[in-house]
DNA sequence: TGCTGTGGTTACGGAAAGGGTACCGCCATG
DNA sequence: CATGGCGGTACCCTTTCCGTAACCACAGCA
């Protein structure tokens, strides 16, 4: 294999592990500033479960600002990673759900969460002794 | 299950399919920051198939500056996914090489990018069709 | 008559991320 | 002598992210 610089009808392409990546209209990148905010990862494992309402996440993560509630939800209906649904009831309520989806993205999540979770001391243990030497 | 908020010796904990999550210290959280960059998952799956020299991976990546460069390999190396080693030639030549720790994340690193390029089509699709209706 | 809950939107501002340019010492090559 | 490659650092700027606070309509309840 050769890992070198190509070049595809101008359009600027890196192989990296025998894949193409064009680095104009890069899927990976995408993906990761979609799900890369503070939130939106979160949202969506709070959402595996089931659906729930507006309040509901509020209550269950507390942290979150109403703004920023609104926004993360907007943002991952717009990439379709879940649905909004209004129920016309007095007053009315909304509904959140994922969608196919984002159902099948819990996969790669999950095992990230995983990993994250069994390498958190090692990771904090290097850092710290890069600061201790620095 | 509870899926409600819980106290826990006063920290914000958030119960998260079964799993509780600190807010205030989120091992998920860290790590998405780390790799989370523009450019620190790139740089990871560039160093994947064995060690390059700084000026090899600028040229692998043209796109990155290198103030950019230099600074997604410190805080990579702080983080214990790279090791730097600088060989006393003339000029030095600096090889920076995957850790134990990096390869490891290759695992779900490898698993999101497919995820990436599956549903990428599917995103913009959504995307599209959000954007139409507002 | 206010107060609460539901599901938001908008204005404002600080912090952080990202990036451009210039510059550094050192050495080899032309 | 000048240029280029190597592996960076310093300074400054723009953009994005995220939080606070205020405000909205509507209904129920005291």
């Amino acid at each position: 294999m050769n890992r070198a610089t190509g070049a595809v009808k101008g359009k600027r392409v890196v192989m990296v592990c025998g894949v193409p990546m064009d680095m104009a209209n890069c899927p990976v990148r995408d993906v990761m500033d979609n799900i890369g905010g503070k939130w939106n990862s979160l949202m969506i494992l709070s959402l595996a479960d089931g659906p729930l309402r507006f309040s509901e996440l509020r209550r269950l993560i507390p942290d979150i600002s109403q703004r920023m509630l609104t926004q993360t939800l907007r943002d991952l209906q717009r990439d379709g990673y879940l649905s909004r649904t209004v129920y016309p009831t007095q007053p009315p309520s909304v509904e959140y759900a994922l969608t196919e989806l984002g159902r099948s993205f819990l996969v790669p999540l999950k095992l990230f969460v995983d990993w994250s979770l069994q390498n958190h001391d090692a990771i904090r243990k290097a850092r710290a002794e890069y600061d201790a030497v620095a």
